[in-house]
DNA sequence: CGTATCCTGACC
DNA sequence: GGTCAGGATACG
């Protein structure tokens, strides 16, 4: 399931599971996903070897030669599961079948998740802002990704042309390891605050890189700081979690230490 | 910027 | 039965 960590997690494991393995079939499970595959693409997969597999902000690219593409993405609950073609898991929407027997599922209860074939050098996936796990997101990055744009910091962290990989979680988690106002203005933040977000951006990463759990379950959401936590008392300062709407996505933070430049 | 939308589940 | 959900896009 899926913001970056979650994502780079799958990601490794289809590696594992499919890199250098002949694909005898890729059959479509469910309308949603087959809307994405016309009969032409099933047919030009058949027969193919996964080269390498790689990710690419929340997008997931499996290189299968002679610059074939497919592209996967989880959107709100995908994610891929090992198995054998005769026992498809529960909410199984697409599945890799390859000649040594095994398979790789697309699993989605909420049929989001999109697959489709593409061309090298065409992905289809629009520009990227600079990756959240990448050593690059430093203060000088947000800054730029930051400068030209309006409104709140929150929504902009949303905004994968600014950050790839964040999501609604992170980015809630990443603002209160920086000490900040999901309300601040994104283009008014100065260096000690950019310096503070790109730092909370990489620990909210790493903490979920190191914990696959963290994301998912009634137990994973209970280890992280705002999120899903509205009423509890902030980890931090004892102030209760306040929970408010932005960009129609909820936004938990802690109105006693999460503060706007200046404020 | 906000809202509706894709589809299906979990939960009240 | 109603509400809400981790994403992303189209549109007003």
């Amino acid at each position: 399931m899926p913001e970056l960590p979650e994502v780079e997690h799958a990601t490794q494991r289809l590696a594992r599971s499919a890199t250098g393995k002949q694909i005898v079939a890729l059959r479509t499970l469910h309308p949603a996903i087959a809307r994405g595959l016309s009969d032409g693409d099933l047919a030009r997969v058949a027969a193919r070897t996964v080269h390498v597999v790689e990710r690419r902000g929340k997008h997931q690219l499996v290189h299968l030669g002679d610059d074939v593409v497919l592209v996967a993405h989880f959107r709100m609950a995908g994610d891929w599961h090992d198995g054998v073609v005769t026992e498809p898991p529960r909410f199984a929407r697409a599945v890799l079948e390859f000649s040594d027997g095994s398979a790789v599922f697309l699993v989605d209860s909420r049929a989001f998740a999109t697959l489709v074939l593409r061309t090298r050098g065409d992905e289809g996936i629009p520009a990227l802002g600079v990756d959240a796990a990448s050593a690059a997101l430093d203060g000088d990055a947000l800054r730029g990704a930051l400068a030209k744009r309006r409104g709140p910091i929150k929504p902009a962290l949303l905004d994968q042309a600014v950050i790839a990989g964040l999501g609604n979680i992170y980015a809630a988690e990443a603002l209160w390891h920086a000490h900040l106002s999901p309300f601040a203005a994104a283009s008014s933040l100065e260096a000690p605050q950019l310096m503070a977000l790109a730092d909370g951006i990489r620990r909210t990463i790493a903490l979920a890189m190191d914990d696959p759990g963290r994301y998912s379950r009634g137990e994973g959401l209970a280890r992280l700081a705002v999120y899903g936590r509205e009423g509890a008392p902030c980890l931090r300062c004892g102030a209760p979690i306040a929970r408010v709407a932005q960009a129609g996505r909820s936004t938990f933070f802690c109105a006693g230490c999460q503060r706007e430049p200046g404020g």
